[in-house]
DNA sequence: GTGAAAGCGCTAACAC
DNA sequence: GTGTTAGCGCTTTCAC
């Protein structure tokens, strides 16, 4: 069913009936009834491509994604989508492994596509900031939900480093004077924000670092398959056969402190009493974990609705721009497995 | 940059240019060479709703999805991605909270869009068949996840009824009699089925059923914000304070009978030798549950690469067609939860 | 081998 | 108030 067909039927003009469409006062009441009601016994909808063709707006928002969907960004997706939703903005998700190439390709097929804007989700690919210009230079709008040095663009984000370092502090206060770190095998800023975070930890309770209590994934390559759970375990198994060993460990996520919680039961080793654990992102399973996990809040629809809003302004009024940045912190919650409250 | 405009730079035509970008061997050699050179440095690409207008199709499929993409969906749309991407086909998320209306609002919105296909995730809402019979009728091939019973559609699907008898007769070797189920509050034949295969095993068992030990979540308002964890927590409660009680609990899914462990604990009853627990889906965090769960694994990989596999075939070559069902089973995976194996 | 022209379904500017 | 028309960027006949 087109417009074409559609004028046919009902004896009016293309014009009469985009009025009518629109909404447009211009149209005497008796046609607009007539219209409307052969509309509805019709089913019509307008071809979506065919409008944005011509009027140059998909009133669509591409994610720059992830290759796989993964826990971790799958509530600040549906939070977008829902923010977006609610503005009467669609999303469309791009899928990049990260690398370079991959997110050029996924850029190409987005403006291919003709989104208005682009948010990139929760990367932080130093390597990749000639692709993101190249986004900026376009005009096309961009906002990155993760600061990235060197790149001039919005950015929306979860203060991690901050994040981390109150991890720290937290653990300090209630006495923990030698800690450790699980770190994934990425080289994003992703992992090195935690790093840096746990590091100003460190620093700002006064207390001298271990480098050997900072553990690393080993090469992306065999851990490419592993998941979090999984890659926790066995870093946990690493760290507990070190002599001293920490009285705490803090950890990249919740799923890799789950991995780290199954490790200790293994090796004996009780949580919190022996060893504190403490995770990152709240997620549901954070609560019913093992050992109820103590981790830091992100607060995903505030960062979605901030970018989402953002976006939208900078979508809709094009004018000169000067590239903001909102941070936006996350919150502790402490369960059981920190040792810091009697169940 | 548009063809208009790269025609009068290169000095061909359209049809020149097309040939060339389409790899047609009608073309000289000279002039191939000049335009391709010509379009790298310029970086063209081809805008795909001009060219989806046109040839009427698009290489997308659309995803009848959820309104939010849940733990229990997420595996699937992957795999659904990476098989879809593989055969050079993209994904278009519609998002529905599964009532007839937002079912067809959404349909409406993917067919606007032009989708070639449309796959339904995970949905076995009997409510909506005139929904997805719109679907059928308007021509726009159509595949259900889902079997959905007086629905005459394709559909591949995990089968999710056999799956809990499975899991029903594994217990029963093991000496259990007297079993339970926790179910959520939706009334898709998700549940439906779950409770059906509980039912025909424990009948093929020669067992008699004891009806209360079928334990469903209560309505689905109060429920809406619940986790699943939260709710087998819930659920678990309820089952803990029954007198005689199940010596065996099978669970809607994994993140549900996560939620049992805890109140399990809470609740001074150990697992597995006082209660055996079974969840459903092998999501990744089952292997690192309190109790690591025995559960039943969805081979997704296969249910994508078959319904992606059905759909291009439907979409590429258009004639009559028998609606067909495909069936795959899931796998038990056994754990510590079930008590069927000594530590 | 190459070019010209028609049209996918829609919107918007302009005429009546 | 209503109708007409020229494109949006692309593909695809059909001539040459």
């Amino acid at each position: 069913m087109t417009q074409h067909e559609l004028v046919r039927r009902l004896g009016v003009s293309r014009g009469t009936l985009h009025r009518v469409l629109t909404d447009s006062p211009l149209v005497k009441e008796a046609t607009r009834e007539k219209v409307l009601s052969e509309l509805k016994k019709l089913n019509y909808t307008p071809n979506a491509l065919a409008r944005a063709l011509k009027t140059r707006k998909t009133q669509t928002i591409g994610i720059l994604g992830p290759s796989e969907i993964k826990a971790a960004n799958i509530n600040k997706l549906n939070e977008i989508y829902v923010a977006a939703r609610a503005k009467g903005y669609r999303i469309e998700l791009g899928y990049s492994d990260g690398s370079p190439e991959a997110d050029e390709a996924c850029i190409r097929e987005l403006k291919a596509r003709m989104v208005d804007g682009i948010i990139a989700l929760g990367r932080g690919m130093v390597d990749n900031i000639p692709q993101y210009q190249s986004i900026i230079e376009s005009g096309t709008p961009f906002i990155s939900l993760y600061p990235i040095p060197g790149l001039n663009a919005d950015c929306v984000y979860v203060d991690t480093q901050k994040a981390f370092m109150e991890l720290v502090l937290h653990l300090t206060h209630n006495g923990h004077r030698e800690m450790g770190i699980l770190l994934d095998s990425s080289v994003s800023q992703y992992t090195k924000n935690r790093e840096l975070g746990f590091r100003a930890g460190i620093e700002q309770a006064g207390l001298t670092l271990c480098e050997s209590f900072i553990v690393r994934a080993r090469s992306t390559e065999e851990n490419a398959e592993r998941s979090d759970y999984q890659l926790g375990y066995e870093l946990a198994e690493r760290a507990f056969k070190m002599n001293p060993r920490p009285t705490a460990l803090v950890c990249f996520s919740d799923e890799l402190a789950i991995g780290v919680l199954r490790a200790a039961e293994q090796n004996g080793v009780s949580v919190p009493s022996q060893i504190a654990i403490v995770g990152y992102d709240d997620f549901e399973g954070a609560k019913f974990a093992r050992v109820p996990l103590t981790t830091m809040h992100q607060p995903n629809e505030v960062l979605a609705q901030e970018a989402v809003d953002l976006m939208i302004r900078r979508i809709e009024q094009s004018g000169p721009k000067t590239s903001v940045s909102i941070a936006i912190p996350a919150s502790i919650v402490v369960r059981e497995s920190c040792g810091c409250i009697t169940k």
